[in-house]
DNA sequence: ATTATCTATAGATCTATAGATAATGC
DNA sequence: ATTATCTATAGATCTATAGATAATGC
């Protein structure tokens, strides 16, 4: 058994040696969040952390008293990595205009986009929501419900207007996050090879797809059933 | 300290005291299904699962050689409750018809029913993808391989008699199953007791949402980009 | 002098096993 | 007599801490 001092360090820089506190706080938290969106909470240790980042277990508690606190840390991060006042910005200028388009494709645009770009981001989410952290919960609370809400209330106005089908609105804004996350998740949790879909053709085909079925009058048929717009709190 | 003899077996059923191998087996696994979906594979003890069930930890390694065996024979169980061939069977009938309707509210209905009815799978399928097991694999290549093929196929089909819209068929099969994953999702995973829609409801609306979708001729706008039908294996 | 880092280790917990015990079936 | 079950425990691993060491900044 050799010693660890100066192992090709795993982690995610070529930063060795000794580091300032921020800066090696900064690099623990972006080796946890590549160990924890690979293994989950549970399944990463604190020695696999260390390991990855070039130092002993004895750092990581200097810096998180606790393994939690670690994970809580993660929430910060990523928080802030989200231009979120200004995507929400973006999709009421387009709400303004009534341009239906431009704002679910801009929608579309933005989770598909995020989620390629960072593929851990969703492991952890669900990892968090699975386990019960708080983390995936916090997250709705601040980012997603905000962006339910907003659409949900586009949707209701759309309806009152006469310009979309009186779809359970609920539904409705369930299937808007669910084609996106779905999609990343075909990619980034199952592998499923033979079902690739390239990002720009994802997002065209679910801003189509939603459309059409909002924009379009009641079929001759009878699947209209009872619509519902309850509880618009 | 007591004897955990005669504690209240916190477990699936009254079953208590002596039980042949096979009952004990049976209980053995309904419990670890349940805790497993709760907390995880790594989330969960051994121990805990012994107390569950009201035996000690010996009994566990008793039936199964290894925790990792416990897993793997929640597999066999639940693939064992699916009635599959008659769900594919059901929908081809549909197919043949070119009941379009029927066909996909029939694929909404059993999935959302299905996950309604047990809540625990799609956490453990879950928990599977995201901890890398086998089960999920092998349920997809088992099942939602198959189904997934015929959706794919079916749409490729009406495409080309030209009932419906040229969208590119892999991102309009990730939406069929998004829409009802992403339901159940939301019901057991995160509790958005704000955004909850009966089965009913989800069921119709994801039915009708999809079909004007598919069958919509290209609109007037730009919408329709390049339509793909590639790789059509 | 300050502080990032390491060594060494405690204490808890977890999977798994060996051998003893007691409930059932014949 | 058979076998379901328990007791007791090994050995590994995991989180966390105390105190020593060594690299930096002044």
């Amino acid at each position: 058994m050799e010693k660890t001092r100066t192992l090709p360090t795993l982690g995610t820089a070529l930063e060795e040696g000794r580091m300032s506190s921020e800066v090696r706080r900064q690099q623990l938290i972006r080796v946890a969040i590549s160990l924890f969106s690979k293994k989950g909470f549970r399944g990463t240790t604190t020695k696999e952390i260390a390991h990855a980042a070039g130092v002993t277990e004895a750092m990581i508690f200097r810096h998180f008293p606790t393994k939690d606190d670690l994970y809580s840390a993660i929430l910060d991060y990523k928080a802030n990595q989200l231009e979120f006042a200004q995507w929400l910005k973006e999709l009421r200028e387009h709400a303004e205009r009534r341009d239906d388009e431009a704002l679910f494709r801009a929608f579309f645009t933005k989770l598909v986009n995020y989620h390629c770009s960072d593929g851990d981001m969703i492991r952890l989410m669900l990892y968090s929501a699975l386990e019960g952290h708080s983390l995936a919960q916090k997250f709705h609370d601040k980012r997603g419900n905000t962006i339910q809400k907003f659409l949900r209330d586009y949707i209701l106005m759309r309806q009152r207007e006469g310009a979309f089908h009186n779809l359970n609105v609920n539904a409705v804004v369930c299937s808007c996050f669910a084609m996106p996350t779905n999609h990343s998740m075909a990619r980034n949790l199952f592998q499923f090879r033979n079902m690739e879909v390239p990002a720009d053709e994802a997002i065209a085909t679910f801003t189509q797809l939603l459309l059409s079925g909002l924009r379009q009058k009641p079929t001759s048929k009878k699947t209209s059933r009872k619509s519902s717009r309850k509880k618009s709190e």
